[in-house]
DNA sequence: CTTTTAATGTAATATCGTAACAGTTTAACT
DNA sequence: AGTTAAACTGTTACGATATTACATTAAAAG
């Protein structure tokens, strides 16, 4: 029996609003931080921000680039630390097949992440897919796997993309 | 309706016989290089050699250590470019959660592989499940989004070491 | 107000991957 | 066979990504 849920798909469409989903992102991160007495710091506040501003995901160093607030470099490590704790509240996700990141679009949802990567505009969306996330636990566990995490990136192309030629 | 098919899951087992499967590799790898008519040279069988013989990731710094044949330290382009054919022919994947690689188990098959990574033994199987791609497919183009390549690496426990504590 | 915990600053270094280019081998074609 | 084109190799250098270690400072807890 197919599971006929809505698919709670998020891609970045090019006219939406950026720095209206920045601050809601920078409130979600504010908030989540007074519910778990966690520390929202200049650097940590800064990353998101940067990382939020872009629906491309950037790297570290691109980062850190954009963190020359004071016209001082800062060391790659204040980037790492800074996505360290963002990926760990789950406002970050890493991209492992590009060795980058991007904002969360469901923050607080309780999701399974599966990244959709357009390899023309490099947008990236989250494809939140219960019934993806559902077929990959069973299947491992039938094959007496126990699954802790998954990691699931699509490439391909997205909507506006394909309707440009 | 539930697609029942058997799941065609290959995990190492503790126990299986290393040199019959490094064996066999080779040989898909060469009759494979014959029928595209590609070159299996020495560098290239040197690499899938030291691959097959660790159902482990390696990194491509730790295959070039073992390729210390007539003593002399290879530089690192000679590992990248024989993984970079041998991940053409499909007989090496690559594990972008790991910055490693592994042989292919399933030679020839024409799979979208999706690979088990146990995080307590290190082994990594494919867990090959269609129903899986299927699924991946089906909703990313629900979602307006055209697939060209999956990316599926599910971390976790493999059944021999659930079973040893 | 002191103790402890968390975060920062800073430097150095580890790890992973590629570019560029000259030289050599192999295959293909007269 | 001799010539040409394509593929592979050797070598150097470098770029990109990420972590360790440790001294210092700031914040929270008691």
């Amino acid at each position: 029996m197919e599971d006929m849920e809505a698919l709670p798909v998020r891609f970045p469409s090019r006219k939406h609003n950026h720095s209206s989903c920045v601050n809601k992102l920078l409130g979600d991160a504010e908030e989540e931080c007074r519910r778990q007495k966690l520390r929202f710091t200049e650097h940590r506040r800064k990353v998101l921000e940067i990382i939020a501003s872009s629906h491309k995901p950037l790297g570290a160093y691109d980062i850190l680039e954009q963190m020359n607030f004071s016209g001082k470099r800062q060391a790659p490590v204040v980037a790492y630390r800074a996505l360290d704790f963002l990926i760990n509240l789950g406002l970050v996700h890493r991209l492992n097949s590009l060795n980058a990141f991007v904002a969360c679009m469901a923050v607080g949802e309780d999701h399974t992440a599966q990244f959709l990567i357009c390899r023309q505009c490099k947008n990236v969306g989250e494809l939140n897919s219960n019934r993806v996330s559902e077929r990959i636990e069973k299947d491992a566990v039938e094959a007496g796997f126990q699954v802790d995490q998954q990691l699931v990136e699509i490439i391909g192309i997205c909507y506006e993309c394909a309707e440009s030629g």
